[in-house]
DNA sequence: GTCTATATACGGATAGAC
DNA sequence: GTCTATCCGTATATAGAC
């Protein structure tokens, strides 16, 4: 493994991760990315052949940052229903983004549902692993089979209300209904 | 006004409506939509000097087709909460369309906000539309100043609900939430 | 490894013939 | 009004010098 190029690569990464979120996959050229990370086009070929591989490696960070999130909340909290109400708290967390670019989950997966593109499904892993996650947790509280669904309900509500606070760029909405989410998730759970 | 010509314009714009829900409004161009009509490109700007013109026709047209619909159910339907449920039916009738290419008021509100276009404003239109006449029927069934945020409650979770069912295309999921958001709807309201 | 220069394709937009 | 031909900018991607 090289040294100097493995720390560039993670800074291109980086870069692309952001701008990918703010502007969009498509509306995010290579020109953005080199200018961003101080670097020319011709050597950006160099760490990533096409747009493409990239946008998995992206997706992979992603992916993997989740996981050790919520590994690290497993860790940390011994109470299920704790580790879900942080899971909401992603949304209070992070309104400022929320408002100003939506959800970065949830706006890649439409983004490239959209346009077919090939790692879509890839993207999906993101909501997978989420999902998947949030029925343990919900299991955990005593919910049988249909823990899956209620966890895909979570899932739901969470990407509905970055939607609407994006749109309407308003984070009282927001607030508002994380408390109306936390009041629903004790009445699922007693 | 023209006749011929005025037919023809409303031809593109159908067809456009049509491209831009499926693909996207930057992933579709001016080729695909004069391929789908059937002119060719130089006449296509006879008709529209620019693709903002275009998409500022085909968001007019959603509005106004918006404000119809609502308009016919305020004639048929007496019960606000019979209104209601037709909004959400929505969901159901449109299962298919949601399942493979997502809400299309909130697909294309979250991608002009992403690229901060101009006509992002004109957009949420379609959604301030519906907002405002969920928050005179649930008015209307006696709800009082917490009828705009439980409107706005509504609102959210139909793109919650259309969000996922694109990225995991389950319509069974759909038809679940279609369910869940009907019987809280009677929570509300008794 | 990083750069400059360039090939190639495509999209928006214009000019002008018919 | 509708067409063909063309301009221009930008984007992905490659070649090759250093």
């Amino acid at each position: 493994m090289g040294h100097k190029g493995e720390a560039l690569r993670q800074r291109i990464i980086v870069a692309a991760d952001l701008l990918f979120y703010q502007r969009g996959y498509e509306n995010t050229s290579f020109s953005d990315i080199a200018k961003d990370v101080g670097i020319s086009r011709g050597n950006f070929y160099y760490h990533f052949k096409t747009k493409d591989e990239i946008l998995n490696a992206v997706i992979d960070t992603r992916v993997s940052d989740i996981e050790q999130m919520l590994n690290e909340w497993g860790k940390q909290y011994p109470d299920p229903r704790q580790r879900i109400q942080h899971y909401i708290d992603i949304l209070t967390n992070n309104q400022e983004n929320i408002k100003s670019h939506g959800c970065p989950i949830g706006s890649l997966c439409s983004e490239l549902a959209k346009q077919n593109h090939a790692l879509q499904q890839d993207a999906n892993k993101m909501l997978t692993v989420l999902r998947d996650w949030l029925t343990v947790q919900l299991k955990e509280l005593g919910l049988g089979k249909e823990a899956r669904q209620t966890a895909m309900h979570l899932l739901a509500r969470s990407q509905g209300i970055a939607s609407i606070t994006n749109a309407f760029e308003d984070k009282t909405f927001l607030q508002q209904e994380v408390k109306r989410l936390k009041q629903w998730l004790d009445e699922q759970i007693q």
